[in-house]
DNA sequence: ACCTGAACACCGTTCAAGT
DNA sequence: ACCTGAACACCGTTCAAGT
């Protein structure tokens, strides 16, 4: 049978997880598919819209929350902690999504359910888009941030120990504070 | 006379500055110093610790302001502000900075001032250092896409227009506003 | 329609050997 | 001390040709 564009995106998520994102090459990939890398050109543009499909991929794991109006800022925290949760499932998936979204090339938005809280609890389109994309960089960042040293632990560069979810936490807090103060 | 490790610093920023970051090659980097690849690693343990040391002088030119007692929020608002500066005046610096950053072999510790100023507004070192990352990563993400929407644009794939700065500012206001919010 | 073979134009890094 | 030459083991991408 031949290879679909799915089971393309199936393996590349695969060898993201195992091996990391400097081991996901279109050769790597082709190899693990039993197919020359060339082959794969067929089944996606090129790397940059490989690297957006499993971004998308990963993305839409992030559950949409339904208690908007009731408290945005519980709704903001409650998102920002679910995003944080996928994102650590899939390694080195914080600079992925990063990269993926900057490219252009994703299609789904996640800051779309954020925004769109936000918007509905008063706050005008431009500025609910500003403070969607204000989390969203900050729990990239940190996750980023997160999954480095988890690199770094595993190599022995770094002592061990859990790391814990207090500065995340406490980093989002304050900022979902600081977007709530805007609300009417 | 022989090759300086502070030249190649210098023509790594220059690259960096005039075809951006996937430009930077050690081979480029060599050609533009008139030597041949192989003999920057006498001056430069690896690819990554030039990277390092170019975000180090990059991240050397944002100022260290001393109105820190008088009012941290304030203080915390320039900071970003100008490392948001620093950082649009190299091309592609946010998405360097952040790697080099992450790689841990900068010298520099950007959060320093920043995480200083909220220890001495009676913060305690653990929510400081969060704090100071919080509004490190807010600024890098933030900067990283305007430089990526500048790219876009330069390519015409991006309708033109000056993008402003109150989006960066509105956030940033956010997260300090939230920040303050947990001082004594 | 889907894949191979083979090439093109690159990478980072190492290291004997030159000066 | 500093650099060249030349190699090693990789990249992403293209495209005629096969089936």
């Amino acid at each position: 049978m031949a290879l679909t564009r799915e089971q393309v995106v199936d393996q590349a998520v695969e060898i993201l997880d195992s091996y990391g994102m400097a081991d996901l090459s279109m050769r790597r990939l082709g190899d693990a598919l039993g197919v020359k890398a060339g082959a794969l050109y067929w089944h996606v543009a090129n790397k940059q819209s490989l690297l957006a499909a499993v971004a998308d991929r990963i993305l839409s794991q992030v559950v949409g929350q339904q208690m908007a109006i009731a408290d945005p800022a519980a709704a903001l925290l409650l998102w920002g902690g679910g995003l944080r949760r996928v994102l650590l499932a899939h390694r080195d998936s914080a600079e992925l999504v990063a990269t993926a979204l900057a490219s252009g090339l994703c299609e789904k938005d996640p800051t779309e359910d954020p925004r769109r809280w936000l918007v509905e609890a008063g706050l005008d389109q431009q500025r609910a888009g500003w403070a969607a994309q204000a989390v969203l960089h900050l729990v990239l960042g940190h996750v980023s941030e997160e999954q480095n040293i988890l690199v770094m632990k595993q190599l022995g560069l770094l002592p061990g120990g859990a790391s814990g979810s207090e500065g995340f936490d406490f980093a989002l807090r304050c900022l979902v504070e600081g977007i709530a103060r805007q609300l009417p």
